[in-house]
DNA sequence: TGCATACTCTATTAAACTAATAGGGTAATA
DNA sequence: TATTACCCTATTAGTTTAATAGAGTATGCA
């Protein structure tokens, strides 16, 4: 299930990517035409700076914006930096692998090559997508 | 991210599905072969047996055992039951729709037409495995 | 310089969910 | 009739999520 984090970042991504010119929007602009509680947004933007994805400008005039072309944003990285592995289980996430408490060789789990099915289905979708196609409805 | 209940679930499913009679198994059994918490696993199948997947019988010699044959049994139904919902976002969820809060038009929201795409592709491998297919590695 | 603006950061909290545990009850069988 | 093994309810510890509060800091402009 995706989290609320993730989904009001992304939403707060697609805002920005939609601006006509690159200048900074405020937190409290994309809380109230998002609907999203604005503390909360706020901590949210703050890990979507520090990841790279936006910068900021403080004071009059300031805000958040893009860093980078939405074009060039994949959802893969918005994913994993926001709702952390795309896998169903971290025995078989590429980026945030764990090994289960419980089996004693994966290779013998009867969920493990099905969950890599669906790790890898998923996965092409969102390597496929970008934050430019997120607004094109 | 998959629950462990699910987890556990789908494990004491190919259990039963392995064996070579259809004579019951006892859950102490399961839960010992497959480290799962007795008492826990207890209430999984108990709730697998509420959903037809399993019988069960009481006294000596009893257990539990598969009401249907391992091929036909999908992938789907035992997420379903288990897990709940196999979209992430309720709003795209075929079986367990929701309306979003923050949405004002799913039709506009930049994650609604994604999200059916990742729902879609998940059901489709969902669909084409049956519990036989997990007990072949 | 001084003030308003708007991001920065830490801490806290309520609610929900997950996983596990405890313990008594009941039906079936030998 | 005693034993076995499922049945059911309640409770709990731990974790995560979502939201809230409030003080701090950098910036731009008059």
């Amino acid at each position: 299930m995706l989290s609320k984090k993730t989904k009001y970042g992304i939403k707060a991504l697609t805002f920005l990517a939609k601006q006509e010119n690159k200048s900074p929007v405020q937190i409290a602009t994309i809380s109230k035409s998002e609907n999203i509680s604005l503390k909360f947004l706020e901590s949210i933007l703050l890990t979507l700076r520090k990841n790279g994805f936006l910068g900021s400008k403080k004071g009059k005039g300031g805000g958040y914006y893009l860093l980078k072309e939405p074009k060039d944003i994949k959802m893969t990285e918005i994913m994993r930096v926001l709702e952390g592995p795309i896998a169903m289980v971290p025995c078989v996430s590429l980026n945030f692998y764990e090994k289960c408490d419980d089996c004693p060789d994966e290779n013998l789990c009867a969920i493990h090559s099905l969950m890599i099915e669906v790790r890898d289905s998923t996965l092409k979708i969102f390597r496929n997508t970008t934050l430019a196609d997120l607004c094109k409805c």
